[in-house]
DNA sequence: GTACGTGCAAAATGTTTGCATCATT
DNA sequence: AATGATGCAAACATTTTGCACGTAC
């Protein structure tokens, strides 16, 4: 958002190995301003109104590479569409809309009233008894955005 | 996998508005009888070395009647990849290693002890705040399957 | 008999890659 | 200077679709 952040992006991307680009720095502050977990695709047209020169390909590499040092996450798509993208590596919760697709998170507070509250015994069996290492439970409401009428203001 | 259960298919079909044909039912024997959620293209394989006249393409078709009737899960795939189908409908969670991209079914009783210890109170505040209705909650154990040593005997 | 399912191949979609060029370290 | 990123277009993988024919209801 301002000239300060940008050299913050560039600690980042040194602190994780990644090589500072325009482009890079450019999609991953697009990426991180955007609340509604945009597409591949729909960070690239957001990307290409502001500058120039930035094809597609670097951006579906860029998100590859975020994903890869961890700053970011992919969310595949509920539906065969496109995977979203999400630059808060929080665990946080999701919730998925059934009618539009749209990608929304849950507040940190609900996120870790819900996450807190996982019973770790039972996952402790889950991991006994199946085999399975967890490194980490995603959880996902899937339902529908309300009518705005019903929906206390959320500007 | 017996012809009496064939019968009932074709009653759960008639249930659901499916027209129950030859493809159909194959198709969803093999999908209830795979522990291992396949994909579209793994069943189809499966499935044409048991029957012949099924094409891949009535095969994605079948699953996505199965799924808008209610009767299949789609699972995304994590990566590109493609996506996982589940006879289960039953609330179940899944693990999905990062490794193979395999996703296996949590056991019931385990399942349930997770999600019966959801917090209501805080699913109620989150629709209240988000304007959101959850219809379903995805849980998702992302994580490896440990080498077969360290496991317990699963066979 | 009619509406819907099927097979095939072709199209649509989403994502990755090869290669020449360019920028960061 | 060297390594790795970029842009473009073409390849690729997965899923969907149009159409002629067949089958369940």
């Amino acid at each position: 958002m301002n000239k300060e952040l940008s050299s913050s992006v560039q600690d980042l991307f040194a602190d994780h190995g990644l090589r500072c680009t325009r482009q890079r720095v450019t999609i991953y502050e697009h990426l991180a301003a955007d609340k509604t977990h945009p597409t591949a695709d729909g960070l690239f047209r957001k990307v290409s109104q502001h500058v120039e020169g930035v094809s597609l390909a670097t951006v579906y590499n860029t998100l590859e590479a975020l994903c890869q040092a961890g700053l970011a996450q992919r969310l595949p798509a509920g539906d065969g569409g496109s995977a979203h993208y999400d630059a808060n590596v929080e665990r946080h919760l999701h919730t998925r809309c059934t009618r539009t697709g749209e990608v929304a998170d849950v507040p940190p507070e609900l996120s870790d009233a819900v996450l807190a509250r996982l019973p770790a015994d039972v996952l402790a069996r889950i991991e006994a008894e199946m085999g399975f290492n967890v490194r980490r439970v995603q959880i996902e409401l899937i339902g529908e955005t309300k009518p705005p009428a019903t929906r206390p203001r959320t500007t």
